[in-house]
DNA sequence: ATAGGTGTTCCAGTAACTGGAAGGTCAATG
DNA sequence: CATTGACCTTCCAGTTACTGGAACACCTAT
C-alpha cells in the first residue's frame, strides 16, 4: 500500500504518517521507485496510533502502548496502569478548565457589554479589585 | 525596577518577561549599564498579562486584551466579546475531555489489570473489537 | 581581589505536527 | 509519444509559548 492509501485508511493526513515514520512509530518497506510501502501490519500500526492519539495519549505513550500490544507475553496490568494515569491528567485538566470556565463565567457576566468603557473584566486583570476566582 | 524585581512582584520567569519584551508585549526602558528598566506602567502590564495567561487567554488575546486596556473609550462590550469567545472554546474543551475521559473510564474498567496478557484497552486500540466511546 | 548573585545576548529545544517549494513517478488520455 | 494530473519524494521553515544553557558583563559586599 502507498502511503495514500494508508491515509484513507488510517484517517491520518500523509505529513503526519511520514512525520511518524521519522520518529520511529512505523517502520515501512520501500519500493524500487522510493516511495513508501505499508505492508498489514504496518497500516495497523497506523490505525491503532490514529485511534491511540484521538484518546489523548501523547506520542511517547503511544510508542510504550504499541511495544505493550507488540508484547504478548506483557500483564494487562502495564496496560491499564497507562491508561489510568493517562485518565488522572485528563481529569485533573478537566477539574483546571472548570475552574477557569467558572471564573470566567463570573466575569463576563458581570461585565455590561454595552458601549461604555468600564469593564469588570478589564478591572481584573489589571488587579485593581480584589481578586475573584 | 530590573527584570528580577518585576519577576517577583507578577510571578512570570525572567525568561519569559524577556520573550515579552521580545514579541513586543512590554518595551521597559534601558539603563546606562544595558539592564531592563521597568517603569510602573511596564510592571503593571506584566501582572495584567500574568492573570490573562492564567485565565487561559493566548499571547495574541493578551495583546488585544492590554490594548483595549489602554484605550479609554472603547466599548466593554468588545472585550466581553473576546471574554465570551474564549469561554465558549473551553467549554468545547471541557466537553470534548469529558468524553475522552468516559471512553478511558470504560475501557480502563473493562481491563482486568492484572498479568495475563488479554486486555480490553488494548484491543480497543487495534481496532479489533466494535469501538465504544 | 574575589565571590556570588544579578543581568545581558544568542542558540537550540520542546510537542506534534503543518505548509510549501522543488522535483520524481505513474496511469491515462490525445 | 507527449502531456496532464494525481501521487509520491525530500527538505526547510513555521506554529505556541516558552525553557534551558552557554558565554559573558556587571554590581555589591567582604
Amino acid at each position: 500500500m502507498n502511503i495514500g492509501d494508508v491515509s484513507d485508511l488510517s484517517g491520518l493526513p500523509t505529513k503526519t504518517i511520514r512525520y511518524y515514520e521519522d520518529i520511529g512509530l512505523v517502520h515501512p518497506a520501500r519500493g524500487a521507485n522510493g516511495y513508501r510501502d505499508f505492508n498489514e501490519r504496518e497500516a495497523h500500526r497506523l490505525t491503532f496510533l490514529a485511534r491511540a492519539r484521538s484518546l489523548g495519549f501523547s506520542i511517547e505513550e503511544c510508542r510504550t502502548l504499541l511495544s505493550l500490544y507488540a508484547d504478548r507475553s506483557r500483564a494487562s496490568a502495564e496496560v491499564k496502569d497507562l491508561a489510568r494515569d493517562h485518565l488522572d491528567r485528563i481529569a485533573q485538566k478537566i477539574r483546571e478548565l472548570d475552574a477557569l470556565r467558572r471564573t470566567l463565567e463570573t466575569l463576563v457576566s458581570q461585565c455590561h457589554g454595552d458601549d461604555r468603557p468600564d469593564c469588570p473584566i478589564l478591572d481584573d486583570l489589571s488587579g485593581t479589585l480584589g481578586k475573584p476566582t
